[in-house]
DNA sequence: GTATTATTCAAACGTTCGTTTGAATCCAAA
DNA sequence: TTTGGATTCAAACGAACGTTTGAATAATAC
């Protein structure tokens, strides 16, 4: 075929990942067969077998392939805006922009594949399948910890076990809103011209996760320190 | 069997639907089999398709049994504040309490099975199957008009857009928090305690939630007029 | 007690699942 | 052109899937 001569060394492999984000994020993990997967793919049912060993290995590749670049990124944007501020401490609202950032990115990037992604992450974080969960959490760890380390630093009077709830608060918030943005429609008046101008969406997270972030601290029933930390960027 | 004489009318029935409850948010609709389902509920194989008719007919009927006392509830709750202001809009934050009240008292019941299923719930926002989708919104339509309504009423200098989007958002922040609190561990330094502390954990999400409704408004690229809504509740 | 209905049960239906196999084919190096 | 490893392919494996069936049992009505 003049078709395989064009076909780079690793196509197979690309077009199994690709269609698999798909089914993964269409039917869940448990509810994707390897049969629709690879006719999706165009390619033969034993290929996933062959190039990654099992379904679960697969899982694995598909969000080594995606996420491991896009904390990557979120580091490197982290590591330049500290550099940039000279040791003083970054402001809530750029280290969220930080965080966000890339995989807003995402959602627009109907080509490679990139929004089939993050869907697909959205909903993977409500997945309670323990492999999945232990894969994601080593994943994030890294990240997270620097995250958590540079929003400490910009609000000293946050409590950090306040922090950790606004984090999970924040992160909950992205990633619905990764995950659903066009599939559940819950309230009527949906302008769906909306709904991939990520621009604007990131805008919009941006002002509901900061304001979030830095709403007063309600006096902990355990007694902990109650700073406050109100005033906005 | 002499269990079989304290055994109530429905009994069966009732099983099936807790087990469905656990089994659906553990794999997904799609990953759940109806062969370990009937196995954890005690009963015979055959009898999810003689009391419901099919799996399909199952989801719906795990559905309406929590989410319309749940919705209902939610409703009620905000005609009795209504009521009680007698015409005068209602503040932001009683709004958001009477919206995530019932789902919060349902995250301690581990009892009647209620965490459960606001867990099966916050994983079933992000799942693009076609009939759930329209199943769960069909169910919320009411509630999420009435909301909107009393949203509007109490912040009338904030776009008909923005609101979508700040109810958007604050659904995705309760949904994530509903299915993810014990399951997903991204953010180390996680107080074990605070898990199932469902009375502090809803201080917390007013106090996230309200200041995020309450961001200033960003204005939009589009055009639309940038009334702000700043003060705090 | 008998008749009638409702429910439970073990077994089987045909289909689809993830994975394996061994031969066929492709492709680069000798 | 021949060789040898990499890849693709059709076919088949046993297991599990949702559903159906018809007999057995339990509950209710007469």
């Amino acid at each position: 075929m003049t078709l395989r001569a064009v076909k780079p060394q690793h196509e197979t492999r690309r077009r199994i990942l690709d269609a698999a984000e798909e089914q993964f994020m269409q039917h869940g993990f448990e509810g994707a067969s390897m049969r629709l997967l690879t006719t999706k793919a165009g390619v033969n049912l034993a290929a996933v077998n062959y190039h990654f060993g099992s379904k679960d290995a697969l899982i694995e590749a598909v969000f080594q392939r995606r996420l491991d670049p896009m904390n990557a990124a979120r580091l490197a944007e982290l590591d330049r805006l500290e550099k940039e501020a000279d040791g003083k401490p970054l402001s809530p609202e750029a280290i969220i922009r930080a965080f966000i950032g890339e995989s807003l990115a995402m959602i627009e990037d109907g080509r490679n594949g990139g929004r089939n992604f993050v869907r697909l992450l959205g909903r993977t974080y409500t997945e309670p399948a323990k492999p999945i969960r232990t894969l994601i959490g080593r994943m994030y760890a890294g990240t997270m910890e620097r995250f958590k380390a540079a929003f400490a630093r910009a609000l000293p009077d946050l409590p950090s076990g306040e922090l950790f709830w606004r984090m999970h608060f924040m992160f909950g918030t992205l990633s619905y809103t990764l995950a659903a943005t066009d599939t559940v429609q819950l309230i009527a008046g949906f302008k769906p011209e909306d709904r991939h101008d990520s621009r604007a969406l990131q805008e919009r997270l941006v002002q509901f996760l900061t304001a979030g972030l830095l709403a007063p601290n309600p006096d902990s029933t355990h007694g902990s320190s109650a700073g406050s930390a109100r005033k906005a960027a």
